[in-house]
DNA sequence: AATAACATTTAGAATTATTCTAATTCAGAT
DNA sequence: ATCTGAATTAGAATAATTCTAAATGTTATT
């Protein structure tokens, strides 16, 4: 018989029943099981800039079906209809946001580790002079330096 | 990346004998064959933003032995010296940039073309908000859009 | 100028991230 | 319930980058 562990299982608003498939419906997207779990995921971990490494991973804790290509196109398809951002920060994988708001991406050069840096910010020019002719959809900020946690283990040795 | 033939040999400024290895000297580094032909290639097409690929190829003209490992060797040590800037545009390979002013990138989505947009721009933080305790030292600010060219074409169909 | 010490270069193999392919399955419209 | 094109799948293929171990080159020291 099957073990039925009953914990209370805490859902997070953003996961509730069809709020992830409504918000990939909105987006003029066809709702798959694929896309409602890859897009979850993103969302449990938006601090997180997962690479599509790590969502497949844990995206097959959700649907162990999951094919790597399938979180690609998945990907692919809420870059392109805007629910989220990829993110190119080093040489390494591609890392994903589900961040819409304008915000700058700071990489820990120690430990690795992305932050989102919320802003006042100006998006579309960010105070560059754009040459005539040039249209502007979207501006990336991306910094680099070190973190709190990093600058104290510097310090203590 | 453009071709270059060697018909009357025009020696641009930039890379007047022993210019290039007193800038790598400067910076630090062990002035090499190799080094001073990638340093040499990138200043050539400072506006091409090249990928690691392409300076290869054009390395091989000025030098048929390098390899394609010592080409990645050597951008790690100038981009690591402060000679050279990397810039992540896309999923695509690195580009690296000699262009050490503070500039925004800019790639046409269209035909894929990166331009530099010169700015009076705040470097470090460009805006944001840094949480305390984050230090911050270095900013790249990436945008996408259409260039004049393509939007051009564009209006023409 | 010769030597020692160590950094750099080399070819090629290995690894990693991503894309492609062709067959199968599925979502949404009729 | 059926149809049609879109999405998914496993696995192969490709592209970018890193690693490895041997050979070579650079700089500092004699």
């Amino acid at each position: 018989m099957k073990d039925v562990k009953a914990r209370t299982v805490f859902v997070p608003p953003h996961r509730e029943r069809g709020v992830v498939d409504a918000r990939i419906a909105e987006a003029g997207l066809r709702t798959t099981a694929q896309r409602s779990v890859v897009y979850g995921v993103l969302l449990d971990h938006a601090k997180d800039h997962p690479t599509a490494d790590e969502i497949f991973m844990q995206a097959k804790t959700e649907k162990p079906e999951i094919s790597m290509a399938t979180v690609y196109n998945c990907l692919d398809a809420l870059v392109k209809h805007h629910l989220v951002k990829q993110v190119h920060l080093e040489r390494a994988a591609t890392r994903y946001c589900p961040n819409m708001d304008e915000h700058a991406h700071f990489l820990c050069e120690t430990c690795g580790e992305v932050w989102d840096f919320e802003g006042a910010a100006k998006p579309r020019t960010s105070g560059f002079r754009v040459p005539s002719g040039f249209t502007v959809t979207q501006t990336e900020v991306n910094m680099r330096g070190v973190c709190p946690a990093c600058a104290e283990q510097e310090v203590a040795r």
